[in-house]
DNA sequence: CGTCCCACCTGATTGC
DNA sequence: TGCAATCAGGTGGGAC
C-alpha cells in the first residue's frame, strides 16, 4: 500500500493526534513475521513511556518517546518503528470502537484511546530500534541533484528498478516510479547508467513535484489505504499512467501500456516517454 | 557486490 | 452462481 506521500500522511496525522500522551498499555497479537524484534522488548520499550513524536523516515513510522525520568541523560530513548508493508494500516481510536480484523498491536493511551496496527497481509513489520533511526538510503525529497545523480552511476538495472531499490533513494515505491517517469518522459526500462544527467535531474524534479503533490492530497487510495483517521486520499485522481493501462494518455491520447519491470506492474505512454 | 526472482500473506477482482 | 486463477501500494533472502 504505502509509499512515502502515505506514510508522511499517516505520521503527520497520528503526531497531532497522539504526541505527548503517555502510553499505559500494550497488546501484540503473537503473530511471529509482524515483530522484527521480540514483542517482550517491544512491550518493554513502550509501556509507561510518553510519546515525543511521530514522523517518517523513507516508508517507515518512526515513533520517538521521551527519555523516563531515571533514564541516563546521555542515552537515546528506544524508537517504536512501524513499517507498514503492503496493507498495513495505524489507526487513532476510541478504546470503545471494535478492534478491526487482523489488529496485530494495540497501544492504550491514558486518555482512553489506542493506537492500532492492523495489517491483513502481515507484510507489514514493527520493531524497536536503539539508536535515531536514520533508514537504509537517501530522502528523495532533499537529496542534492548531484548525489541524485550519482545513484545511478554504473547501474545496468532498468531506471525504475533502481527507483524502487530503497538502499538508494528509500520511499519511492511502485506508484510514484511510474508517476515520476511519466512527468519526466523517461521509458522505465532504460539502463539505469544510460539515463543521461539532464534526463536525470529531470526525474528528481518530477519525483518532489509529483510526492510532495501527492502529501499535499493526502496520498493515493487505490484500494485500501487510508489515513489515520481512516480517511482516504485523493492523488489517484491525479495519476497519469499508474493503472490506467490501455486508457488513453492525459497529454497525448496513445494508450497507456503495461509491462512488467522487476517483477513489479509497470505503466507508461510508449508516445511521451523515451 | 549487483541483479534477478520468488516467497511471504489475505482479499478483491477477473475469467471460465 | 461458483470456484480457480490472478493481481495488489513491499521487502528480504537465496541463487547466480
Amino acid at each position: 500500500m504505502p509509499e512515502l506521500p502515505e506514510v508522511e500522511t499517516v505520521a503527520n496525522g497520528v503526531d497531532a493526534r497522539v504526541r505527548g500522551q503517555r502510553i499505559a498499555s500494550v497488546w501484540t497479537s503473537g503473530k511471529p513475521q509482524t515483530f522484527k524484534s521480540p514483542e517482550s522488548e517491544i512491550e518493554e520499550v513502550l509501556t509507561g513511556a510518553v510519546i515525543a513524536g511521530v514522523r517518517r523516515v523513507g516508508k517507515t513510522i518512526v515513533m520517538t518517546l521521551t527519555p523516563r525520568a531515571d533514564a541516563d541523560p546521555d542515552t537515546i530513548p528506544a524508537e517504536f518503528l512501524i513499517h507498514l508493508g503492503m496493507t498495513g494500516r495505524l489507526l487513532v481510536s476510541q478504546a470503545e470502537v471494535p478492534l478491526p480484523p487482523h489488529t496485530h498491536a494495540v497501544l492504550s493511551l491514558v486518555d482512553g484511546r489506542e493506537v492500532r496496527f492492523v495489517d491483513p497481509r502481515r507484510f507489514g513489520r514493527l520493531s524497536v530500534h536503539r539508536e535515531a533511526y536514520a533508514g537504509p538510503g537517501a530522502e528523495p525529497l532533499t537529496i542534492a541533484p548531484s548525489d541524485f545523480a550519482m545513484l545511478f552511476r554504473g547501474r545496468r538495472t532498468p531506471i525504475k528498478a533502481a527507483l524502487l531499490n530503497q538502499s538508494l533513494l528509500h520511499g519511492v515505491g511502485n506508484i510514484y516510479a511510474d508517476e515520476a517517469l511519466a512527468r519526466a518522459g523517461i521509458r522505465p526500462r532504460r539502463q539505469a547508467a544510460r539515463v543521461t544527467r539532464v534526463e536525470l535531474e529531470r526525474l528528481r524534479v518530477a519525483l518532489v513535484e509529483v510526492l510532495k503533490r501527492a502529501i499535499e492530497l493526502g496520498g493515493s487510495s487505490v484500494s485500501d489505504y487510508v489515513d489515520a483517521e481512516g480517511i482516504a486520499g485523493f492523488f489517484q485522481l491525479e495519476h497519469r499512467v499508474y493503472a490506467r493501462g490501455g486508457q488513453p494518455c492525459r497529454i497525448c491520447g496513445t494508450p497507456i501500456r503495461k509491462i512488467v519491470v522487476g517483477g513489479r506492474g509497470t505503466h507508461f505512454c510508449p508516445q511521451c516517454q523515451r
